[in-house]
DNA sequence: CTGAATCCATTAGGATACTG
DNA sequence: CAGTATCCTAATGGATTCAG
């Protein structure tokens, strides 16, 4: 049972991060995006760290990076089969999560106010 | 889709933890186990790191910690409900990275050397 | 045996400025 | 527009020591 512990920290490494996994929903669900795109519609991400993240992915083949290399600078990012064959792993999580952990999460926040 | 990232990220949380995947799969093999126990099949985990994850996991509600309270210390945790229906979640991990994730480690190991 | 406290090294990620 | 480089802070986790 615990002998692919070693795929575990692997996977869990290349989903690990601020933004990573909304990185990867963004582009599931619009296709494709652009830096700058990315940049918008991810509100409070920092010009370096999303550059960082998509650089991690990219390496990880999560996402695949097309430079169309014209004058103007213009970059396109969008899921690889692999980063696709992910998202049903990422929506299993979120559903755990909300159905195991909200109450967690209502009982702490009571203790905070 | 994406509405669920709360959920996602909370999830996330608990799981991150450089040892905290072993503690599950560990306690979900043996039923339960004393802090000793933990350490001794744990390979290379520090007496306070252990304890810290352990903790995390305590309130996290994944775990639970059962102190025996006698004169010798004895304390044993083992999972929750909670923490017993998270495990599908890590098979999940586990043999996404055994079927997408080897390839990319091999590649990499080849520049390593 | 179990666990808390202190000190320290590493890393992730944010702010900002600079390059092509 | 896209990306890199520098500086800075907070958090993780290891080594060690002390306490019940």
């Amino acid at each position: 049972m615990a002998k692919y512990l070693n795929e575990f920290d692997a996977t869990m490494q290349m989903i690990q991060g601020k933004w990573k996994i909304i990185i990867l929903y963004e582009l599931a669900e619009t296709g494709q995006g652009r830096f700058g795109e990315l940049q918008r519609h991810i509100q409070n991400v920092s010009h370096k760290t999303l550059a960082n993240q998509l650089r991690e992915l990219e390496a990880d083949g999560l996402i695949i990076r097309h430079d169309f290399e014209t004058a103007e600078p213009h970059v396109e990012y969008r899921l690889s089969e692999n980063g696709k064959s992910l998202i049903p792993i990422l929506d299993a999580i979120c559903t755990w999560g909300d159905t195991h952990v909200n109450h967690n999460l209502i009982e702490r926040s009571l203790c905070d106010e």
